[in-house]
DNA sequence: CTTTGACCAATTTAGTTTTTTGGTCATTTT
DNA sequence: AAAATGACCAAAAAACTAAATTGGTCAAAG
């Protein structure tokens, strides 16, 4: 029963980015927490921010597992979209890696934080373009810019759920579905 | 003909926060710009945040002015929504002053500023809700929550403007204007 | 062939000194 | 007397330096 090294190091340099961020994670600390000699990382990842890569890759999968498991075929295609995005951003919100991340971006700026983040966005507008162009090809929703549709309704999601609420009172789940509608329903130009 | 000393002030701290930011301009330089003592600004201003204030409340006044200007009472509210944010936005993106700030809030974080480009947004917030309003006691506009309909706008013209070119090609006016016409047209939940 | 940790250049941090800064106020100018 | 000034000060920031840490390598061990 050969420990599998790989496994043991991407968890335990997920656990350390979690803790403490990514700048504050060193190689060292990983080896260690992994049981495992500084120089078997590298054999396995090119440097830090591969491994880095590897770690927020699987993030996006979890999430976008999220969004599907909360996704209900019968339901309309405007709520499943509502539903999908306000699960990821929940999720977004409440990972502990995520919280971290968006902390050291914030308050450290760190480039390959900064990176990685716009990458975890891409993927998501991306998802979601993705699920729109299937309900227009099933003619659920107005043919429309699906990209620049995804894209706005992903900015408007998390203004209104971490921007809003800066200044007023939350949002109830109901009103963002409402706006998200007026949306999905009305032609955008393409 | 003795010389307006709290316009030179002024004058010379505009400038100087133009050119350096706000952190990097000092009350010696602004004095000696000034033609002044450094005491006699104390006379005028409590303290060096003060006379930024004053320096951004006046921005403000151009921005709003240079909004006015485009507004045309003939056209119809949502052509002239679009057309005053739009210019406000081109202001902003242009503004000598504005472009200093906006870098040294992205590139050094200084607090003052944060808190300053805050207002500013705000402040573009309230003059879109004021017109909001009074479009919708015409009855140009389907009444709706005002507050939330500015905010929105305001966050989405920034995200089309200035996060969608860093990987699109940018939009047309043309097409700015109809996903405006979407928001407007259609009542929010209020 | 895989794994390792001592090793190294390069970067970061911590500690210290020096300089600069916002703001005051006794003195000067008008 | 009222307004203006700039030398002055405590506090903050910058510059400098020494020390420690880091990501990554590689010869040796397993």
């Amino acid at each position: 029963m050969a420990p599998d090294r790989r496994k043991m190091i991407v968890e335990a340099a997920t656990k350390s980015f979690s803790l403490f961020g990514y700048k504050a994670t060193t190689m060292d600390q990983v080896a260690r927490l992994a049981n495992v000699g500084k120089g078997t990382i590298y054999t396995f990842f090119k440097n830090k921010e591969e491994l880095f890569e590897e770690i927020i890759s699987t993030l996006v999968k979890e999430m976008i597992a999220e969004a599907e498991a909360v996704i209900q075929p019968g339901l309309p295609i405007t709520e499943n979209v509502h539903r999908g995005l306000f699960r990821i951003l929940e999720f977004r919100s409440k990972h502990q890696l995520m919280i971290k991340l968006v902390q050291e971006e914030a308050e450290m700026g760190t480039l390959a934080v900064s990176e990685m983040l716009r990458h975890v966005e891409d993927e998501i507008i991306a998802y979601l373009k993705n699920k729109l162009d299937t309900a227009i090809s099933k003619g659920s929703i107005p043919s429309m810019d699906t990209e620049l549709t995804s894209f706005l309704l992903l900015k408007m999601y998390i203004a209104l759920i971490f921007d809003w609420e800066k200044n007023h009172e939350p949002l109830s789940s109901d009103q963002i579905a409402q706006i998200m509608k007026v949306f999905l329903l009305r032609k955008l130009p393409n």
